[in-house]
DNA sequence: TAGATTGTTAATCGATTAACAATC
DNA sequence: TAGATTGTTAATCGATTAACAATC
């Protein structure tokens, strides 16, 4: 409880919280490991393991509380801090990421959208201004955001992703192919590689 | 050697072929495990291990031909076989996926878009009409879909993909959070879930 | 109390790393 | 030939599963 956890919990940890969601959406009040484990397709034994190395929410005999332990994880996940967010790179995937996604609902409040595209700039997107790239380093020394949305082509991200974290930046949410971990360690990363996903797709078709 | 391919190994398989890409197009034309381990931050062995899999592709002494098994490992994706897709959802989203895929490079060839919002029909997106999702059979039973792009709520996609697999669709890059491989045992799925992502983007953010 | 189900320890399984003989 | 580097086997490490005593 509370020491390292491993990359499989994390990637567990908001499935979770999306079924419990649900089940809450659905009006129950209560779970055991094993009916989660069947719905979700895992071990009940792995779900015990899972929520353990946070803390026992559970109560023998009864299982866990749908409401508690939903908000539990939230917390653990940290989705009720205050997150400023900008977005870099407003084509096509940046405008609709912007417009799709429910940010706010997971503490990332988007705070600036920008392109360095001039014909871009101005535009509203989400009730916001697109904003040059020219003006980010300004930006960020007034507004601090805490998180980067990249959008942008490798060659773009290289430059401007030791821009940003020059500037505070900790965290990137990266949906370009270049390798921010690799490159500056201690920052914090979660990448989307659409082709990566459509290549593990193609291969695991029938032959 | 053709045996069954853990997760862990296809997960690496894209960025390998990605890594050689680029080595690739720099003019390289060799390279030894331990130089590529350095690059991609994975461990010699790692990649042996990896290629081995399916086959002897290096040659002792003399390390790995780039382009020769930059090919291999496209071939092993099976990058290179035609992949009739079509695209169910034309939001924010699908929109921005139709637009932004690079798909015929892997092999996927796009071949209609639907939506059942009627004010969308006609548009073209990519050179291609938008279609009702009324005519979703028929344009099926006439093209033979394997590939089915879900960029759509999750409410729909349990109707949808139930259709399209008694259509003979056998593959969903699904961005919806509907569970297609947990409802649908035997079918191929890939998941993009956005909203996962950024869950863990915030739980590895600094205390 | 009896039944259910957790939290947790121990056993198993699989993936990663290390080592080294084979060989280019 | 000598040096480099693979392919592959063995050792280690970590994650998953099973088992069960604790307890609601």
């Amino acid at each position: 409880m509370g020491g390292i956890i491993s990359e499989s919990v994390i990637k567990r940890l908001p499935r979770y919280y999306r079924f419990l969601g649900e089940l809450k959406a659905q009006g129950r009040e209560r779970i055991s490991s094993r009916e989660l484990s069947e719905r979700m397709g895992l071990t009940a034994s792995q779900i015990r393991q899972d929520l353990n190395c946070f803390g026992g929410f559970g109560q023998q005999g009864y299982g866990y509380n749908i409401e508690v332990l939903q908000s539990e994880i939230g917390q653990i996940l940290k989705l009720d801090r205050p997150k400023n967010t900008i977005l870099i790179g407003m084509g096509n995937l940046g405008r609709a990421v912007a417009m799709h996604m429910n940010f706010e609902s997971k503490g990332f409040h988007l705070i600036g959208l920008f392109d360095s595209k001039e014909s871009l700039v101005g535009q509203v997107v989400r009730n916001q201004p697109i904003r040059s790239t020219d003006t980010l380093d300004e930006f960020c020394r007034e507004n601090l955001p805490q998180v980067a949305i990249l959008c942008i082509p490798k060659e773009a991200a290289e430059g401007i992703s030791a821009q940003l974290i020059k500037l505070g930046v900790k965290a990137f949410w990266n949906f370009s192919h270049y390798d921010i971990a690799m490159n500056h360690p201690g920052v914090v990363v979660q990448n989307i590689h659409f082709s990566d996903s459509l290549m593990r797709l193609s291969f695991k078709m029938d032959d």
